[in-house]
DNA sequence: ACAAATACCTGTAAGC
DNA sequence: TGCTTACAGGTATTTG
């Protein structure tokens, strides 16, 4: 599932491959691909050239030459993928960008979650990073690879919420979802059931230290594919962050701590991974 | 006001 | 073996 690390390897791959590069032709044939304003309207990008890809939180954002912004988002199966004009179409294929001299970036989707839009730019405050500001993106919290920790002191103050609930709220805080906020608590040595306003200033520094070094060793390792393979890079590489998970996705398996067996606990519809030990 | 549940989907895996 | 069911999960929306 495209997180933080996994949007944030497209985002410097698509940019590296596309920006300077001018959109000659963009096709949408998924019928839910494009459903905040008609699929036509994107047809106004051709023949603007990319000028950068930014990122807030899991959101992808193509800037044009003009301030318009094309807003990407993965959600759980999307996938970009560079393609020459010949080659074959993936199934679930629902939107081609045909660029000059790059050839074409694919947006393939199986579960049809993901989406794309153009956004609204000039309203409410924007993101720090230099990222314009946009209507639709105005709620969410900053970040997550460039939170501090008196953000998040403020985030969780007072919130009788699991801290994990917390973590994967975008509105707090952008970019974490289930496999980065079940890691960051280990990391941080942090029950993800414990009430989020429960921590300590010394535990949200350390939980603000370790949302940090996890996010930067997921995008140093390109990322997190789980075995059905979703997410996959620009050019269908899987990444290898998998191989570096301490308790998610790992019940009954050793702690890298302290080899207890991690635990699997029920927080309401989801679940949690957790080391009894290692985290308090 | 906030919190919890639900809808949206398809592919995979587990269960019978 | 072949069918049915459960599950995975990010976000917008609805319900409590």
């Amino acid at each position: 599932m495209p997180e933080l690390p996994e949007v944030e390897t497209v985002r410097r791959d698509v940019s590296l491959r596309y920006a300077g590069h001018t959109l000659v032709d963009i096709a949408v044939t998924g019928r839910r691909t494009v459903r905040r304003h008609p699929p036509t309207e994107l047809a106004r990008l051709t023949g603007q050239r990319l000028v950068g890809v930014g990122r807030h939180g899991k959101y992808l954002l193509f800037e044009w030459e003009d301030g318009r912004v094309l807003v990407v988002h993965l959600r759980m199966s999307g996938q970009l993928l560079a393609a020459a004009a010949g080659d074959p179409r993936a199934l679930h294929t629902h939107g081609v960008l045909v660029f000059d001299g790059v050839g074409e970036l694919r947006f393939v989707d199986p579960r049809t979650f993901g989406e794309l839009f153009l956004a609204t730019p000039g309203s409410g405050t924007g993101p720090d990073a230099g990222l314009p500001a946009l209507a639709e993106l105005g709620h969410l919290g900053p970040d997550a690879l460039v939170v501090d920790a008196a953000h998040l002191q403020a985030a969780l103050a007072r919130r009788r919420a699991p801290l994990k609930v917390v973590l994967v709220d975008q509105r707090a805080l952008a970019g974490l979802g289930n496999i980065y906020a079940d890691e960051v608590c280990f990391e941080a040595g942090l029950r993800p059931d414990r009430a989020a306003g429960s921590l300590t200033p010394e535990e949200v520094g350390r939980l603000a230290g370790s949302v940090r070094t996890v996010l930067e060793a997921a995008i140093a390792g390109r990322g997190s594919s789980l075995r059905d393979l979703q997410y996959r890079d620009l050019y269908g590489k899987p990444g290898r962050y998998q191989l570096d998970h301490k308790v998610y996705g790992r019940p009954g398996l050793a702690c890298p701590g302290c080899g207890q067996p991690v635990q699997r606990v029920r927080m309401g519809a989801r679940s949690a991974f957790v080391c009894a030990r290692c985290q308090r």
